[in-house]
DNA sequence: CAAATAATGAGAATGGTTATCACCATCACT
DNA sequence: AGTGATGGTGATAACCATTCTCATTATTTG
């Protein structure tokens, strides 16, 4: 999806959401995309650096909620903020235990609708009803190695 | 593993790290067998009401240091605490979106083996090494259906 | 037994995140 | 285009899970 086109999809959700699309909030995708990767505040901060901090924690918050942007936590102590999986396609994270920064990764559909099958059995044999998996790799980065 | 058997891994692991396995860390584990299952330090006092809040952060933390506990966080404010998986055996975490709370299951060895080979092969195209995985699941705990 | 060393726990401090609020921008209606 | 109403902004204060401090207590060692 190109970066219009998520613009125009994240448009669409604020307004089913009753939000206008500021232009600080605009930014803030803009630097979502371009980042392409979940992204700390500060990191945001970086990309971005006409970016207020209460803001950023504001909209960010208003764009979860609306369904654009998801919230991910990882050890460390800050959050990271991406871009919901129905902007970006389904996919996974690498988190560095060495820099503590986050990739994204993504499996063949094959092993994907396996894996999925596989889950759903475990967990409705523990009567639990699933909506999402999350799955992250643990490990060094290429940068780190 | 039983209680007894854990309780002698982590008296070994302690000793490894130079740490004494005072009667509160003795009660701080047997908290978590008793909980089987990942647990908040709120959860924790309520099991035992006789641990301090402070001595219960200190404590976990040394007890994850020496590779005996692990810290975990989920979407919510609190991280939770485990035993870690040398102890209990490998498996991943099923997330309540309703309530909040983790509960543990495994995925049968052949499926875990496959989702390995695929996800080193993934991470090795990155250039990732991976040390760990890390599966969850997020929906609805039969307790909150 | 005494000196040294480590653990304890109540309370203070830290810091990422959230709430507040005076001010500014945008919208609806005329 | 003006005007009131509503929503957004951003600097700052407040919040609260977690970490740090330190005087006291327990354990080890000579």
């Amino acid at each position: 999806m190109s970066a219009t086109d998520i613009d125009a999809e994240v448009a669409g959700l604020l307004e089913k959401a009753d939000q206008r699309y500021t232009s600080g909030r605009r930014r803030l995708v803009k630097a979502l995309v371009d980042g392409g990767r979940p992204l700390t505040i500060s990191q945001i901060g970086e990309i971005d650096t006409t970016l207020p901090q209460s803001s950023m924690y504001r909209n960010l918050t208003i764009l979860e909620e609306a369904g654009a942007v998801s919230r991910i936590v990882t050890n460390d102590e800050f959050a990271r903020y991406e871009l919901a999986e129905h902007l970006t396609g389904h996919h996974h994270h690498l988190i560095c235990n060495s820099c503590g920064d986050v990739a994204d990764f993504s499996l063949d559909e094959q092993t994907e609708n396996q894996l999925d099958a596989a889950l759903s059995a475990a967990a409705a044999s523990e009567g639990f009803t699933v909506t999402e998996h999350r799955l992250d790799l643990l490990g060094t980065c290429s940068a780190c190695t």
